[in-house]
DNA sequence: CGCTACATGTAAGGTGTTACATGATTCC
DNA sequence: GGAATCATGTAACACCTTACATGTAGCG
């Protein structure tokens, strides 16, 4: 039990949906939950290894050449339930662009500029993303029952960077309008 | 250096608006950064230990009976000005409700549903805390210099909460239509 | 006089990140 | 045969949370 139930609700949600490796299980949780879930991969193996001990997963194709896939098992999906069913616990917000853009005044107009710019961007490049991950799941048709699912947090990923890139372009014009902050200006 | 430069730039940065005690320190960083920025509450008193060791803030009026307000000086100025000048560090999303959408198969629709009118009624209550900000700010005269860049971050909270707002009327909607999950529909 | 808010801290334990270590397989 | 990728792990360290400890000031 040294890992902790996010890490164990995110490996047997992905294991949920199909069985992998745990370098797949690495890559997945990277690309596909990357926009809105990060995983810190050294607990990953051990976090398999405790569900595994506890009867959630299992090894497949193991003890030949080939490499083991792991799939989730019944017990696994019973305890998948049951941690999604638990109330998501609120992380600490740490957006470091935003604290940046709050003490403003002693960064100056101009170096402000560039942390929007660069926000706008990482916002567009998340546009793109979103549209290239709804064109892969109209192929997925072995994830029918997931992909209504999936879709949502698309959707959300949208809606988030649509909204970015209004506030970036609001922002670098009110931006324009500020003076330079003097070396000597504070109280 | 027990803290780390997270922590001191948003102790450096408070107290570069103004000089306050710890204790106000952490209702500011809890209610005014709040939205954007959540600190261990735990570090802050070392943090102000470090930095006043490092002459990068003093005690004000300590000795009698007053308690003592924490100022910035000259030199915690100028490492404020570092720390905000170096990039953001980009810090591990964690959304436990787009985690539960995602797996929202397991979760059913009627579970699916309550998490996103609970996220709805958040961004509205963001929302109205962000109109509220813009009205305080009008009244704090003595901030001129940081209330523009300040209504930078109040601007991205409203785009940020009605973005949510709008996802989830569209994701209710498409809720609806979802069939419920019987129990032993995995493969 | 007791309750609430103000004020300053500490320390144990839990969590997460990073860098490293190791070897197999595939492709050119 | 060398490089890239696949695959599985570990261990040290950095970081954060939580609960506790302690005392003062103001107010009804």
């Amino acid at each position: 039990m040294a890992s902790s139930d996010q890490t164990q609700t995110a490996v047997l949600g992905a294991l949920s949906i199909m069985p992998m490796t745990g370098y797949a299980l690495r890559e997945q949780i990277r690309d596909t939950l990357g926009h809105f879930w990060g995983e810190s991969f050294g607990q990953l193996y051990p976090a398999l290894t405790d569900l595994e001990r506890a009867g959630m997963v299992e090894r497949e194709g193991a003890g030949e050449g080939r490499s083991s896939r792991f799939a989730i098992t019944n017990a696994g999906v019973t305890r998948l339930r049951e941690l999604l069913a638990e109330p998501p616990q609120p992380t600490r917000p740490r957006n470091g662009m935003m604290l940046r853009l709050f003490f403003g005044r002693q960064l100056g107009p101009e170096a402000c500029r560039r942390l929007v710019l660069d926000a706008r961007e990482q916002a567009e490049a998340q546009l793109a993303a979103m549209k290239a991950a709804r064109n892969d799941l109209q192929q997925e048709h072995h994830l029918t029952q997931d992909v209504p699912y999936i879709l949502l947090t698309v959707s959300a990923g949208e809606h988030g960077a649509r909204a970015t890139i209004a506030w970036a372009d609001e922002t670098l014009a009110a931006l324009e309008s500020l003076p330079p902050t003097s070396t000597k200006d504070f109280s």
